[in-house]
DNA sequence: TTGAATTAAACAAACGTTTAATTAATTATT
DNA sequence: AATAATTAATTAAACGTTTGTTTAATTCAA
């Protein structure tokens, strides 16, 4: 069936992307990797470039947060918890699109650029309704919105962007991926919630 | 002079790589928007990617860290603000090694990798170095030392790699770099500082 | 039998690098 | 100080690959 090739297509792709780069990987890679003809990948998407858009459009996914958002049963501190370890787990599991989107920003194509800016700033929108409401209820104080969701993204990229970084600092093999995302992960979702709780927190010294 | 012309070709590639990434930006390109001769380019570094290894080097600066940490007469406060203002500085400052540095960090060369690896080995050692002599003076509370340098270097990151998201995000002119440097810095430092003292004043609350 | 799926082969363009020839600058010799 | 010899810098052209994409022929399914 043609969907299931498309996506096995695309998986491939979203791999290679994420260890190697747009540039770095070939569409003969991404063929030969797939197990399909080099015509092919014109053939379904058009362009390479066309592909990597197809790709993004395929993996945004924003329904999560904003269910998360509606939920009023949620305190503001556990709607921050939960959103910790959305973008935790997301982001380790799905290390790949996460390295496209991070390079994607820097892309030659002003369609790229736009996509990745979009989906950015539709998450972004979800996040920062959680904090305003938690600084309506008198929880949260006044920080700034914006470079608070940077230090939350900015961190989990970190640990992703800066993979080799990071695994000679724990002592973790450099090329067992699967050891860094179970010793990383719960580290991760333990600093932010510290971090985030302190800098929040109604409650704080000045 | 020789040198000069080298320096030139250097600085050239990095505001290229820095803008497009290492496999984005030919050889050629170089040449051009340095007015010198293709072949130079083998001629002076030997090859593309010889050329990035001495860019990294010859950008590589610890000095003014290790000076920081020497200097007796600052509390562990005025350091940790220092830091922030010396790297909030030294990346707005320098985008485009920056993002190198980013990019070099996935790149196939695994001489790239460890270089990146080790320049920023050295700079967290730096770090860590103050905040435990703040823990030390009872001052800073127990923290996971790693991830918050990972978020300072994070927060920073993701202003300068997902520009194009922020820069929406405060209605900045998309290509402005210089109006976008100038609203960020010091948003980002006043951020920046806020945060690490609530994240790491032993009065807190918990 | 019609249209979609798949293939191997070819395309022109761009890539990093090398060559061989020429010019500029240094050094050595008279 | 002038000239010859040597080294360094610079160039245009070409090298062989690899790139993304297209073509035209063939196989498969409806």
């Amino acid at each position: 069936m043609a969907a299931d090739k498309r996506e096995h297509i695309l998986a491939t792709a979203e791999k290679l992307f994420g260890d190697n780069g747009f540039d770095g990987t070939s569409v003969r890679d991404i063929a030969q990797h797939a197990n399909v003809n080099l015509a092919m990948i014109s053939y379904y998407f058009g362009s390479k470039e066309k592909m990597l858009e197809a790709l993004l459009e395929h993996r945004a996914n924003y329904t999560i947060l904003e269910a998360l958002n509606k939920d009023e049963s949620l305190t503001p501190w556990e709607k921050v918890d939960r959103v910790v370890d959305f973008y935790v787990d997301k982001i380790m599991n799905n290390l790949c699109i996460h390295n496209i989107m991070m390079q994607g920003s820097n892309s030659r194509s002003e369609v790229i650029k736009e996509l990745v800016t979009k989906i950015k700033l539709r998450n972004f929108e979800q996040i920062k309704k959680i904090i305003i409401d938690g600084q309506k209820k008198k929880i949260f104080r006044k920080v700034d919105i914006e470079l608070t969701v940077g230090t939350v993204m900015g961190t989990i990229s970190q640990t992703t962007l800066a993979r080799n970084f990071y695994a000679a600092l724990f002592n973790i093999e450099k090329d067992n991926e699967e050891a860094y995302r179970k010793k990383i992960t719960p580290k991760l979702k333990s600093h932010l919630k510290q971090l985030l709780h302190a800098h929040l927190d109604i409650n704080s010294e000045e």
